[in-house]
DNA sequence: CATGTTTTCTTGATTCATTCCAGAAACCGG
DNA sequence: CCGGTTTCTGGAATGAATCAAGAAAACATG
């Protein structure tokens, strides 16, 4: 039996994740997936810098087309976090939120405490057939904090949520 | 005592609220709050079509203007469902969340559980200062579910809806 | 209520993320 | 290894939002 590279078993990984939706298993797609592996809540124009390294010559349409197949197929999930183009991330099936700042822009992971979806519920679903509720924390990273914020400071939305006259 | 009709009250609140947050009284900020009362959760192309209504030259620039300068006073809140441009409602402060039509992308109210801010809780912070949580529940309108969706379906990439905005 | 300072609005151009389009290339079942 | 589909390339277009410079409006003051 031949050794494989992690490299290779994790490229090997991601054929068998698009054939395993049907997707045809393309050079963009496979180094779409790897990108996002190794750079989860990357953008479309990170993800296509990362793409390129490995693939000089792919488009960033290519790159679009391929984050479109896959969030289609469920391979992939993305976000949105206000003022942020659309981040992306490999789905794993954990319903977990996500937690911004408000200086940065960094995304982390933070597990859903409820469960599964729609971990939320409402008295009133206006008729709604409700599948999903979606999380975002936001809040200042420790960085920020100490004022290294790399970006203009607040997001153009939510800079200012109920204050003190709060509760 | 002179009657006031409610038009005229209205109106005299809104400035009131101008006032009370320092701000300069002007039309179109007058105008923007009018047509965030009488539709909420509306676009700025939306908001622009309703404050023409009333000041028929107001530039697209001064509704972004306003709405950047009663976003940060407090007065209004916005929010950005994937997908759809920036929406604002006049900022009540009960922390309620939104529930968004996947089919049309309509928004609603949803009263908040769990009371006030941040509202839900994580065991690990990662050190972030956390002082919100965002909550997007997402789902099928009444009218989307017989079949009546009046976009694309899938990924709501809705462009220009709120056209009978007009009225 | 006239004035000057400051803020806000108008006009027009610009950026950024994303989508549309038409042909060329790549995938993969047979 | 061939043919039919799907996907990708390259380039243009769209929509939401922002930037910039000067004109107009708000309002504190005299």
């Amino acid at each position: 039996m031949v050794t494989m590279s992690t490299v290779q078993a994790e490229e090997h990984r991601e054929r068998e994740m698009l054939r395993g939706v049907g997707l045809r298993v393309t050079q963009p797609r496979v180094a779409v997936l790897g990108a996002l592996r190794r750079h989860p809540h990357a953008d479309a124009s990170a993800i296509l810098g990362a793409v390129r390294q490995a693939v000089p010559s792919v488009s960033h349409q290519a790159v679009y087309d391929c984050l479109h197949a896959l969030t289609e197929s469920g391979l992939v999930r993305s976000i949105q976090p206000a003022g942020s183009p659309a981040r992306y991330e490999i789905r794993r099936n954990d319903n977990h939120h996500h937690l911004v700042c408000r200086g940065c822009g960094e995304v982390v992971d933070i597990p859903c405490q409820t469960g599964s979806a729609p971990c939320l519920h409402t008295d009133d679903d206006h008729g709604y057939a409700i599948d999903e509720a979606e999380v975002y924390f936001w809040g200042l990273c420790p960085a920020c904090q100490a004022g290294h914020a790399t970006r203009p400071t607040e997001f153009p939305t939510q800079s200012h949520r109920d204050r003190e006259d709060q509760k």
